[in-house]
Order: C-alpha cells, then sequence, then structure tokens
DNA sequence: ACCTGAACACCGTTCAAGT
DNA sequence: ACCTGAACACCGTTCAAGT
C-alpha cells in the first residue's frame, strides 16, 4: 500500500478513497495478468493442442509477473478475464467430447500442475546446479556423511554438471498429463 | 515470533538467544512434517504402489499440518527427515529402473502435482458447493449475463448438486501421473 | 470529492542493559 | 548464559480533520 501510493506521489491513506482495500487491488492486477492468457478459439484446432498451448502461455504470463504466483487460483472475486479463460477451457474439453466430470477433473490436473510447477519454480532456493553443491555441503559441515545419500550425491552432481532446464522439465509432466488425459479419454469414451 | 514466545511465557526478543532467526524454527517445523511422511522400505513392494502410497502420505501429512502447506518445497536448509525423504524416493525409483534422468523428471512431476493440489485446496476460498453459488452470484450483480458462460454455469450448478470431493479428485491426477510415468518408463526402457 | 496526520494493531529483529 | 525494555523499520487500515 504505502509503496503504491509512494509511485502515485500520494500518501498511502488516499488509496481507500478508490479502492476497497489491498485484496481489492490484488484482485484487479490478477485479472490483468488472466488476460494475458491465451487460449485458442474454439474449432481451430484439437482440444490436445490447444490445451498445451494455453498451459505454455499461462506459464509465459506467470514468468512474466513472477509476484501473481499462488495468487490466480481461489480468488474470491474472480475478474472478467478470470471467468472468461475458466469459460473458454471448460468449454473446449466439453465440445471436444469430454464429459462434466472428465472436464473437471482434467482442468483440476493440468492447472494443479501448471500452477504448482510455478510455484515450485519460483520458491527454489538455488538456481538449479550453481547453488546445489552449497546445499550439500551445509549437510556435510552438519555432520552428516555423504555416503548415506548415495543417490542424493549422484542426482546432485549429475545436475551440476549437466544443468538443469526448467522448460524442458514442465514441458515432460505437461505432455505426461496430456497423453494421460487423451488415453483417459479414449477410455471412458470409445466413440468419437 | 511475539506468538510464539507468548506460548513460552517469554519475551520475543528471548527467541533469539536459541534460534537464528524466524525461518530457522521454520525450517525445524517442517523437517518435522517431513518425518511423518512414510515412504516404504527398498524392495518390499513395487516403486508405483511405493510412489503412491507416498503421495498419499504426504497429503495426508499437509492435511495434519495445513501450515505448512507451500513451505516444504524451496528449503535452502533442508533438515535430515528432508534429505531422508529425498533419498528414499530418489532410491525408489533408481532401483527400479528409472535412469537418473527419468527419476528426476519423474519426481518433479508427482511433488508439483502433490504440493501443488495442496496450494490449490488449501487457497480455495469456497468449500467447493456451498459458496460457489455466492461467487457465480456476484458475478451476476457485477452485470454479467450468466448465458455468456453456459459451461461456467453447467458446471456450477452440477458441483452444487453432486459435490466435490478432494480424495477422489487428488487420486484421479495421482493415477493419471503414476500411469503416465509406468508408460514413460517401459518406453525408454523397454528391457526390464 | 478527495487528501492527509495521527493513530492503531500488527510484523521480525537488534542491542544495550540487566540478572 | 539467558532474559528484557526500548527501539527500529516495516505492514494494512481507520478516522477525524482538513481543502
Amino acid at each position: 500500500m504505502r509503496n503504491v501510493a509512494k509511485k502515485l506521489d500520494v500518501e498511502a491513506m488516499s488509496l481507500y478513497n478508490h479502492v476497497a482495500n489491498k485484496e481489492d487491488i490484488v484482485d484487479g492486477l490478477v485479472d490483468i495478468v488472466f488476460s494475458e492468457i491465451e487460449v485458442a478459439r474454439p474449432g481451430t484446432v484439437d482440444w490436445k493442442t490447444a490445451m498445451r498451448e494455453r498451459a505454455i502461455s499461462v506459464r509465459a504470463a506467470l514468468n512474466r509477473h513472477r509476484w501473481a504466483v499462488g495468487l490466480m487460483e481461489g480468488r474470491m472475486n474472480p475478474g472478467h478475464a478470470n471467468v472468461q479463460n475458466h469459460t473458454a477451457v471448460l468449454g473446449c474439453l466439453r465440445e471436444a467430447g469430454f464429459s462434466l466430470r472428465a472436464a473437471v477433473h482434467a482442468y483440476s490436473v493440468m492447472d494443479v500442475y501448471i500452477h504448482g510447477f510455478a510455484v515450485q519454480e519460483k520458491g527454489l532456493p538455488f538456481d538449479a546446479p550453481e547453488e546445489t553443491g552449497q546445499v550439500m555441503q551445509r549437510q556435510r559441515e552438519n555432520g552428516a556423511e555423504m555416503d548415506e545419500y548415495p543417490y542424493l550425491v549422484e542426482a546432485a552432481t549429475e545436475l551440476a554438471q549437466a544443468g538443469y532446464d526448467y522448460d524442458t522439465e514442465f514441458e515432460f509432466g505437461l505432455d505426461l498429463i496430456l497423453d494421460g488425459l487423451e488415453r483417459f479419454k479414449a477410455h471412458t469414451e470409445p466413440n468419437t
């Protein structure tokens, strides 16, 4: 609040003449982020590529506005863009032949993964390889024998050497889920 | 800090004689939660049921300690139980035949999903059906024509009627991912 | 109608002074 | 060695007083 006010060359209390409270401002900001998410118009591409491109679009938006990570879901005053986005995704799945329950399932897995990945990526203390070694070393200093954790050491040294690419990691899980949904769809609704 | 101190019948500043700072306390608490996570001992069950049971154990622990949701990952001073858990999971996957990269991929998807689901479940403003209607109504009050969002209305009324079960929702996504990992494993390492 | 100074009830943390 | 009062630098928010 005080920082926002400062940027407007105004005192913090003045803001309360224009917005209800901080939550109110965040509601508006979050809806702007929602408005930046692109989802293919109905009937232009199959559901799988539509959902894949949307997922990547969400991730891109969250990367442009890292402060929004963890604030997008659970809004209790969803804005226009938010509701519109929900409708678009639900519509895409339903028109592709997903049953209502199946669509809700699919939506849940996809968004849990997309936002969960963003949270993990944001909260990670180390830029993967660089600081991983330091964490391991602190373990050692605390008296931990490293041969107690062979698999951890193995993974840490591998990642330190070859690096860790968030983009490919994200898409691995994304495709795993999309393929799973495709199989689930074929399994529950053999005709289509 | 001040609340913790109060529970110990002490002033807040006294705590700094025993811990470095707030983060230090949280580190310790989080590691207790990690210690409650059960993972099958090597060789007792196949990797898939081991990972499935662990996922459910994580979720149960997070349900017992909802404050820990979102604090488990990205610790930069991982405790003993944390490191031990990491090792156990990595070991389970490696000994089941996952390559190192594949194990890291698998670990990433699983934990992103598990913790992402917990975050979503915690942050949800409405206990599913009950408050869903209220949110929809506020949309209407804001001048939104409901036939703009047929799929949303459809889903909301359905969920309001039949209810929404977090446990089955969680396990749907979990099994989708585990099945996907099994297929991925078979695909990349045809022999085993 | 809009802005603001003073104040309230919070945070985590430091440090010199006490025992 | 451990505790504490006073203080600092923060939060979001209210309200009466100003223009």
